[in-house]
DNA sequence: TTAGTGACAGGCA
DNA sequence: CTGCCTGCCACTA
């Protein structure tokens, strides 16, 4: 049984909380975890842990507002998965933070 | 155990 | 505006 430090947990939980139409950032989700500078791991967790658990990933990306997937295709499911919850998503993955950002 | 990885953030030219 | 560099942390093999 592997045992995740209580960021990782945190992480799971604040992305299991994004409510429907919303999205987070992996900047903002790792200050709410309790690491201003964890963003890396916050990848890490939606990367690897997301397969694990049935995390939404879909509603995080960069601060920049943008979908940050490398893979052709995991960037156009993520689009695809955004906008079927009524989000605006740019040809280029951009996003409105200010408009669907979700905030603690 | 050690090393590498990963969908980043922020600052600076 | 774009592009490059550094710092950062936790998971996996």
């Amino acid at each position: 049984m592997t045992e995740y430090k209580p960021f990782t947990l945190a992480v799971i939980e604040i992305v299991k909380s994004i409510p429907v139409g919303y999205i987070s950032t992996y900047g903002d989700i790792a200050k709410y975890a309790g690491n201003p500078r964890g963003a890396l791991s916050v990848v890490r967790v939606l990367s690897s842990l997301s397969r694990k658990f049935d995390l939404p990933w879909h509603r995080v990306i960069n601060s920049r507002g943008v979908i940050a997937l490398n893979s052709e295709d995991g960037f156009s499911i993520q689009k695809q998965l955004l906008l079927d919850e009524g989000i605006e998503v740019d040809e280029g993955g951009g996003i409105d933070l200010k408009r669907y950002r979700f905030e603690l």
